[in-house]
DNA sequence: CGTGACCTTGATGTTAGTCAACGAATGTGG
DNA sequence: CCACATTCGTTGACTAACATCAAGGTCACG
C-alpha cells in the first residue's frame, strides 16, 4: 500500500488507524478547494482525482488516485487546501482523522519517514507531470498517461500493464492532459489509427506498447517502483 | 528559512549541520538528472532552478528557488533523481549531506515535520504550476510568475513585490513557462504594452499589480506564507 | 575589432481552442 | 412500452495561440 518497507507492527498500526468509511457517486467533490481538511483520504475503491479549480471554473487534474492510494496525506502537514479532491467514478473512501495521523507520526519515526516518503513520491509524478503539460503534445502526453496508468494499475494487482480497466470519460481525460474534451477525441482517434490504443466502453488496450513508449518518452523510474528502504 | 515554526535549539541544529559551501557560475548543472544523490542543496545566494530534461534536450523547469530555500530536501527521503538542477545565475550553495538530515530527523519528530512541510509547500507551488501550465495563456502564466516571484522575494527580505531584481534569461523564463523563447519574448511585450511590466536589465517593476494579479489570477494562499504550527 | 550571449522582429506553419450540431446509449416517469 | 431528458462521444468549420525558421540588432568582453 504505502510506497515504503515497513516492520508488521507498524504495517498493524496504520491498518487500525480510525476511519470513517464513505461511499461517493461519481462526478462528486469529495473535497471541495479552498477549505481546511482535518482527515486524509484512502481510496478503497474507484478512481479519485485531485484538481485545481480556476475563475472560469475549468479544472485541471493534478493527480489521479487508484485503489490502495493515500491521496492526500499531504494535508497531514498542511491542511490547508487550494485544491479540490472529485470521485471521478463511484468510489468509496476511508478518511482517517489528521489527529490520528499526526499522534502514529510522533509515536513512530519510520512511519513518519514513510509518510513523507508517500507525498515526496506524488510530488515526483507531478514533476513529471508539469514537464509533459508544459513541453509536449497532447498526443505525446496521452501516450505518457496511457503508459503510467497501465504500470500503475499492474503493479496495484489489477491487471496487466496494457491491457486494463480505466472508468475514465473523455472529459476527465482532458482535465488531466490540460485540453479540450474536442480536441482529446481528436488526439484519441489519432492514437487508434496509429494502432497503439484500443478501447472498448472503459476497457483500454495498448497493442503496441514499445512504441507507445517511445511516443510517450516513458521512462518509469519517476514512479519510484523498487521501494528501497527508507535508511 | 524553512517554512515552520521551531524552537531556538532546533533551529541551531539545523544551522549547525555539517555542509560543504560550493559556488558554481551561471548555468552549470549542479545535479545532474538520473543519478542518486547524497546531499540535500540549500541556496545561500543566486537563483537555483530544478528541471526535467527531454529527450530532445528542452527543459522545462519545474522549480524556482532563491536565497534561504532549501531545494531538494525530499531526495532525503528519495535519493533517486529524475530532475536535475541548475544555477540559474552565479551562485552559492551548501550541500548538507544526507546522513546528516536523516540523523537529525531521527532524533527531533519536530524536525521531520518541519522539512516534511516544506517538501509538501514545493509540491504546492508545482501543482499550482501544473494548473497553469494546463490550463492557462502564456500571458496568464508569466503574470502568474512575476506575482509569485514579486512575493517570495519580499517574503524573502530582497525587495518589495511590485520592484524586484530577477537575474533571469528570457529563455530560462521560456524554459518555466513551457513556451519558445521567442513566443516569451513577444508575451513580455505584451504586458509590457498593457502597462503591466517595466524591465531594465534583470529589474522587473510591476506598476499595476491589483490589474497583473487579475489577469494571473493570483491568489497567494497556494505559497503558504502564514506559516502556521505544527501541531 | 571580433565573438558570443541575449534580445528582437517578420513570415509562415502547426497545434489546439471555440462554436455548433448530431448520434448513441442510458435512465426516468407516465 | 414510449416520450423525454441527460450524458457522452463524435464531427465539421473556423479561429486563436503558439512553434518554427531565419535574420538582424545590441551589448559586454577579450
Amino acid at each position: 500500500m504505502l510506497r515504503s518497507r515497513l516492520t508488521k507492527s507498524e504495517q498493524e498500526a496504520i491498518l487500525a488507524l480510525p476511519a470513517q468509511e464513505v461511499r461517493t457517486a461519481a462526478h462528486r467533490d469529495i473535497v471541495r478547494p479552498g477549505h481546511c481538511s482535518t482527515f486524509s483520504t484512502l481510496v478503497v475503491d474507484g478512481l479519485v482525482a485531485r484538481f485545481d479549480q480556476l475563475a472560469n471554473g475549468h479544472r485541471q487534474i493534478t493527480a489521479l488516485h487508484i485503489v490502495g492510494d493515500f491521496c492526500d496525506l499531504h494535508s497531514v502537514v498542511v491542511p490547508e487546501t487550494g485544491w479540490g479532491m472529485e470521485s471521478l467514478t463511484d468510489s468509496v473512501v476511508r478518511q482517517v482523522p489528521h489527529e490520528a495521523l499526526r499522534d502514529l507520526v510522533k509515536s513512530s519515526p519510520a512511519i513518519a519517514l514513510a509518510f513523507w516518503r508517500d507525498t515526496v513520491v506524488d510530488s515526483s509524478v507531478l514533476a513529471k507531470w508539469a514537464s509533459a503539460l508544459g513541453r509536449r503534445s497532447a498526443k505525446s502526453r496521452l501516450a505518457h498517461l496511457l503508459c503510467e496508468m497501465g504500470l500503475r494499475f499492474e503493479q496495484a494487482g489489477l491487471s496487466t500493464d496494457s491491457d486494463f480497466d480505466f472508468p475514465i470519460t473523455q472529459s476527465q481525460i482532458a482535465d488531466v492532459l490540460g485540453v479540450t474534451p474536442v480536441h482529446l477525441n481528436r488526439t484519441m482517434q489519432a492514437l487508434r489509427q496509429d494502432g497503439l490504443l484500443v478501447t472498448n466502453g472503459s476497457r483500454f488496450r495498448l497493442p503496441d506498447q514499445p512504441r507507445l513508449c517511445r511516443i510517450a518518452q516513458f521512462d518509469p523510474a519517476y514512479l519510484l517502483l523498487h521501494k528501497p528502504p527508507n535508511d
